[in-house]
DNA sequence: GTCTATAACTCGATAGAC
DNA sequence: GTCTATCGAGTTATAGAC
């Protein structure tokens, strides 16, 4: 049952799998391309992954294990409200650099098959929504924020972090921005976005 | 040629079209889905817009001819930087509430095949870009407003704008937000984003 | 484990009756 | 204009040789 040694066929499967999914979407996606991409043909993908739907699944379970716990352990530090937010944009940034389609396929599924996916989403680790909507509505009680909505707030955090990411085509094609000049600006806007989201909250 | 009386079948295809496009993006809707959500049969819609690429087009194209313009006139108007980031900001979220779904479909499409898609795009009206660029180095220039990188603050608007639409499905089922809850942090935020965005490039 | 060949099925598109 | 029936291309999935 335990494979220690031949990470490589089907660590080349679930590289050119996320690539593909995730570029593609789940409907986009071919077994041809994925099999192309990993350099073999499409009866493997099935031997190794039963069926399109297992590896996907397989593929997702994977990339939604990396996005929540760092931001989970540092909502429960005991750090001030300013500085996790702060960590929490750094860390969301560092995160989707590691996956940046990641976003634009979560987004396409849940709004193409919301109940079926979200359900896939929950079956692993859940976000910490909770934990921020507590977080923050301590730091208002405390008088250390502005009263706030804390959806808003977090909205506000997600998108200014996240939607870069998801526009970098646009920003290529119609912008006319280059890899290393979007790197660039999304590695300023680390420091930026804390400052315009602790600008908002501060009194 | 001119047909006046029957709006209802070209029409209801036409609404159930831009609803199962742009929710499953072009590979993942179905004839058979569209001629469901219209209904009729498969074979109407062929009758009405020969291909599935052509009743995409025809789709895409009268949904873009709304988004651009009005933004344009804002920027070409006279009034001051701050009044018109507001009417940006009012103006993107009103577009958008009567098409929600048009961003994640744009996304979707514009990483799957950036150039193809793109093409499409700039056929019809362009984004005014360079106008918004160029409003804000004048105004820096003016010194109305904090030195800001041009791009970067475009970010923040359109993030904050757009994104929270995006994420509607993850707020009704995991954070657990009603439509009246959502449609009312939608209006709130036709306020709170001008703010946001004003206090961090204000001097 | 990996391949080729092909079965089984989905879906866009068309033919033809009404 | 609208329908039913069906074709043909493209895809997922499997059988079976090596």
């Amino acid at each position: 049952m335990v494979k220690l040694k031949d990470k490589s066929t089907e660590q080349k499967i679930l590289d050119a799998a996320k690539h593909v999914f995730v570029t593609k979407g789940m409907s986009g996606a071919r077994m041809q391309d994925i099999a192309d991409a990993a350099g073999i043909n499409k009866a493997l993908l099935h031997y190794y992954f039963r069926s399109k739907e297992k590896l996907f699944e397989t593929i997702f379970s994977e990339a939604l294990e990396k996005l929540f716990p760092k931001l989970a352990s540092i909502l429960e530090s005991d750090k001030t409200i300013f500085e996790k937010i702060e960590m929490i944009c750094v860390e969301y940034v560092n995160q989707i650099q590691q996956m940046p389609y990641l976003p634009v396929f979560i987004i396409s599924e849940v709004n193409r098959q919301p109940e079926a996916f979200l359900k896939k989403m929950t079956g692993n680790r859940k976000p910490p929504l909770k934990a921020f909507v507590t977080t923050i509505e301590i730091a208002v009680k405390r008088k250390e924020i502005k009263p706030v909505q804390p959806l808003q707030l977090l909205m506000n955090i997600i998108s200014l972090n996240i939607f870069p990411f998801m526009v970098k085509p646009l920003l290529q094609y119609v912008g006319g921005v280059s890899k290393k000049q979007f790197d660039a600006l999304m590695e300023e806007r680390k420091k930026l976005v804390p400052q315009i989201i602790i600008q908002s909250i501060k009194k």
